[in-house]
DNA sequence: AGACTAAATTTGCGCGCGCAAATTTTTTAT
DNA sequence: ATAAAAAATTTGCGCGCGCAAATTTAGTCT
């Protein structure tokens, strides 16, 4: 019986290979620096970074890693290094194509740099994200992108991993945690769409969750009150019950209510984000009620984030759209300065990302 | 200068508070040991399998752990394993809401059953496949469950791959490829749609990319035209152009195209998924064509998969709704016997699950 | 060309744990 | 109670590589 040994099942046949193939099947840095004709310290540094030996020197080790397909185990690496390439990405809910969205330019930027992304996803749960948080402290990473749940986070949990681990916060802020914060500037979202609609129309009410687990939420509900006061209109902040990251549903459920109620004393919504947006859209539609600027149109809703799905949506969502890239690269630059930094800034700083109006049929 | 030794930072002030905890960092599964008062291939026995040791030494372990807050290096313990509890999770698009949400389920249970799961995403790149590939052998997974590109896979790598690492393929089929698969029954997809569509109106056209990337596509295509031919209708398979992974824009360019030429035959549209129809609907709610089968409507659209968003499509989309759980459930099973079975098989087995169809407002 | 500096390379040790074989302890059967 | 079997525990070695200090080589300036 060879339980485990699934490593060495077709060991025969390749055999007979290696006579074409003229080589042997390398198995630790010792045997590839003697095939290379180098010792292995050497080579080792060639992989820590390329650059760091001569050029006739990297060039012996790039030939013989192409003949030989050597890399190095990945765990002896990282056993006994002081600071691994490792980066731990840690999302809320990788199930929202946003944070994909975000995940992946992220991913993508690291892997560049040479580094080991290692992607999380929370799913919404507290339990999970301090899971990942302990498990993460174990990869011990070079630094760790989180976008924390926000309200449902454990503050004291998250803090304590952020004193041992090298954190830089994105997406949703929690004031004072990690080594810095990288996000969009809430206030730029609102005031470009509450200006807008307020321009081509009624003035908007706001529609949001009761209790909103991200922290935006917060920020823009209070940018739409001092924008809607400064342009000297009433304000009418909405909230609807929900809990959880089901946003579309708890959207719809909201809409269903309030234009059954007949409780909306404009004709013009701003939703807090697009899932909402997307949920209350597809309330309007059974209940027959059109939404847009045309005319026959009785509403216009509009909405902040411009969620990948939010150009089919029907209609089509004008919203303040994330500047995805710049989120993305930022983040990822504040996370190489912090890692070149030693692990620490001296003081934390925060990076915000203006919006970008996308005007669409919705309003 | 203290580069790299962030773990350091609070050392004194943690020294401080010792006294009040009382105990000692633990530095290695030596000093663990020591503390528990057992030899540390005891301890490392338990942390292999906790039931392996005897009841009262499992409990002063697990105070120990609790007292402590030990846990064991992950690179030390795999760099020396046979095998590693390490399961590679490689799906073809994360942005994708079907993939994350299939993709959670199955990392939940992993992590249930004690194992490390490791979250990878092509993103429909082929390159970008094969190196996630590459950087899974490095891991030395137990078993990886490889949902693949498809037709834009690169064959000849998957199967070295499969070849050196035990494989379970999932969603997308490749023949031969892998110890085994588990997906869903696109007979049954397309039956359960065709068959409601032609029984309440009119027989359906089938709407698809011209060059689908997942093979899914294909069974779905074949499987449509022989129950249209049992029924004893005329099948009219309809291709939209596009390429790679923005389905809805490329359902819904198509749609615009073949509703603005009027070529349809029928009332009736079977798109091949859900994302395609999503797109079409965008498109419909554009052109003013009313979908459903209220009075008043001119079209009726079906699907197929039930992504987590055609409960929000205007109108509510019709559809064969995979089953996500078994889906996810039977993936993982068949993944826990074949790492039992040591890596192989004795032979390749498929296993497909049945749809259910969800009926909504569009069909 | 010689001396000095900087870069490249080598020697040797240790990381934290898995694993097999040897030993001890506990359980089971008589 | 005693022997045999089974389970639990211990001893000792090796995994593949990082890293610091020592050594050699290459580059620079006068």
């Amino acid at each position: 019986m060879k339980t485990g040994k699934y490593l060495e099942f077709s060991a025969p046949r390749r055999r007979s290979q290696w006579s074409k193939m003229a080589h042997k099947k390398i198995k630790n840095m010792e045997e590839f620096a003697a095939v290379s004709g180098l010792s292995r310290p050497t080579v080792s540094k060639y992989f820590n970074d390329p650059d760091s030996v001569r050029a006739t020197t990297r060039e012996r080790i790039e030939t013989a890693i192409e003949k030989y397909n050597y890399s190095p185990n990945i765990f002896a690496i990282n056993q006994n290094r002081k600071l691994t390439k490792n980066i731990g990405i840690v999302v809320p809910y990788l199930a929202d194509p946003f944070y994909a969205e975000i995940a992946r330019k992220i991913e993508k930027r690291c892997v560049e740099a040479g580094f080991w992304p290692m992607l999380f996803s929370s799913y919404g749960d507290q339990q999970l994200e301090n899971d990942i948080l302990d498990s993460l402290r174990g990869l011990r990473p070079a630094a760790v992108l989180l976008a924390p749940l926000g309200r449902t986070s454990d503050r004291a949990a998250i803090e304590k991993f952020t004193r041992d681990v090298p954190t830089v916060l994105f997406d949703s802020n929690i004031e004072g945690i990690g080594q810095a914060f990288v996000g969009s500037d809430n206030f730029s979202f609102v005031s470009q769409t509450v200006e807008y609609l307020t321009r081509s129309g009624e003035p908007p009410s706001f529609f949001e969750m009761r209790t909103p687990a991200n922290p935006n939420a917060n920020k823009r509900r209070l940018a739409y009150i001092a924008i809607m006061e400064r342009l000297g209109f009433e304000p009418n902040v909405i909230k609807v019950e929900g809990e959880g990251w089901a946003f579309e549903e708890i959207g719809r459920n909201g809409a269903f209510k309030i234009l059954q109620e007949r409780t909306l004393p404009t004709d013009t919504v701003l939703c807090s984000n697009d899932r909402l947006a997307i949920g209350f859209l597809s309330a309007c539609y059974e209940l027959g009620i059109r939404v847009g600027r045309d005319e026959g149109c009785s509403l216009r809703v509009a909405s902040n984030d411009d969620h990948p799905y939010s150009k089919f949506t029907c209609p089509s969502l004008t919203t303040a759209a994330h500047d995805y890239d710049s989120v993305a690269n930022g983040s990822v630059e504040t996370l190489f300065e912090l890692i070149e930094s030693g692990g620490r800034f001296s003081k934390r700083t925060e990076t915000l990302y203006a919006a970008r109006l996308v005007l669409r049929a919705s309003a």
